[in-house]
DNA sequence: TAGGTAACCTAATGTTATTAGGTAAAATCA
DNA sequence: TGATTTTACCTAATAACATTAGGTTACCTA
């Protein structure tokens, strides 16, 4: 157990090691050897828990989005109407971003550019996120509260699309902002593009029988942590 | 004059096979052997043309990026309201990216993980590429034909993330199939978000005194060249 | 035709990733 | 308990690259 413990502890150990380089220096810049000292290791002690730096680099993120995809469930559990859940939703999502900049960074920034990342378990995860979006505009197609021809391929290309961007944006310019800034109001001009009754200055005259933005949060977070 | 010929004769090439190796392979897997095989040259003689892989990396995109800067407002001469030029520009940029989805590759996938990409002529020129769509939004804001409290960095947003989006996947699901499937719908729905008046189904009634679509493309080409 | 120089080469050198081949201590077992 | 296997490491190669040193060849110029 002690054994198996300790294994363990390694194990996480070198992960955090290399998510810290990883996103302070990029991939290619970060060695091996800077790796095993953080860790507190020989270069080839790192080889007993992993098969190299690549198999490394796709590992890191495997347990947060693994995380996500638990959790969003719950996130969205008990929300009303489509819009309440699409703001549920990106509120969520980047304050998970928030809370794992490093997490956030390789998947963002490094793992697009290698060859092998459409085979990762990241990537069928990323999707299955995403996939929640698309049951999100078929209900509120369904129920009125959104385009009755709304094709919800589309308008979840233009959702995560934005919310990439932004993503992204503030991880270039290294977290030196709230992610949150002025996302009160992109949501609302986008929401505009999927809702039935167009949404003007006012947000939406309440989804019928809508709990207002229940469950939904309002809160600008300065720092970023971890 | 032969000489100067031939020097950026042999530049070219270097270009030519490093672009083409990157984006087939990745960054990180084409050596540098690879490229001076490839553009029939020693390793020490590329490094009479550039500083290193990394000097290569950031150089390759450089001619393609100003290049599209220097058409762009060609391009949206003489197309009268707002929706009429964001058509126009999605239009041409999907084209201009189907055309040189080498070059495109290298700036969507691999660009972004270099540290140093932020002080780089090419993250400057797209910013100045992107900063024409302020401009359009705003310009559509005043003459009536977008809401009248739209906010123009909101929207470009919405609007960059998007095509960033589909740019994206097209290259990561490697160019097999039309990036322009869809693209219609898409740009429809997307513009429901900024338009003054909502275009529902059908596109809007004709922004006052618009000409028809003027100068905007509509096909769907087939294959990928370059 | 001598001397320079442009464009390229072969053969180092240095930095990293990755492997080979141990060792010491803990865990397992007779 | 003592023998033996296994675990979790290590030091010291090896090998794959990027990058540099130090030419060579052929053309160009005076």
């Amino acid at each position: 157990m002690a054994g198996k413990n300790g294994k363990e502890n390694t194990r996480e150990r070198i992960i955090n090691s290399a998510k810290k380089l990883f996103a302070e220096q990029g991939y290619q810049k970060t060695t091996i050897v800077d790796i095993s000292r953080q860790a507190n290791l020989s270069e080839a002690a790192l080889y007993e828990y992993f098969q190299g730096k690549e198999d490394l680099l796709l590992t890191i993120p495997d347990l947060w989005v693994s995380e996500l995809l638990k959790d969003i469930d719950e996130q969205l559990f008990g929300i009303k109407g489509a819009a309440n859940k699409l703001r549920k939703y990106l509120w969520w999502y980047l304050r998970r971003i928030e809370q794992a900049p490093l997490d956030a960074k390789i998947v963002y920034l490094f793992l697009k550019t290698n060859a092998n990342f459409m085979t990762t378990e990241v990537y069928s995860n990323v999707k299955k996120l995403y996939s929640h979006l698309l049951e999100i505009f078929e209900e509120g197609r369904n129920a009125g509260e959104l385009k009755p021809d709304l094709d919800p391929r589309l308008a979840r290309d233009i959702f995560v699309g934005t919310m990439d961007h932004i993503i992204t944006r503030w991880l270039l310019k290294d977290m030196s902002y709230s992610i949150f800034e002025n996302l009160d109001r992109l949501f609302e001009l986008m929401i505009g593009a999927f809702a039935a009754r167009p949404s003007r200055e006012s947000p939406p005259p309440e989804a019928p029988g809508a709990v207002s933005m229940a469950g939904t949060v309002e809160m600008h977070p300065a720092g970023a942590s971890s």
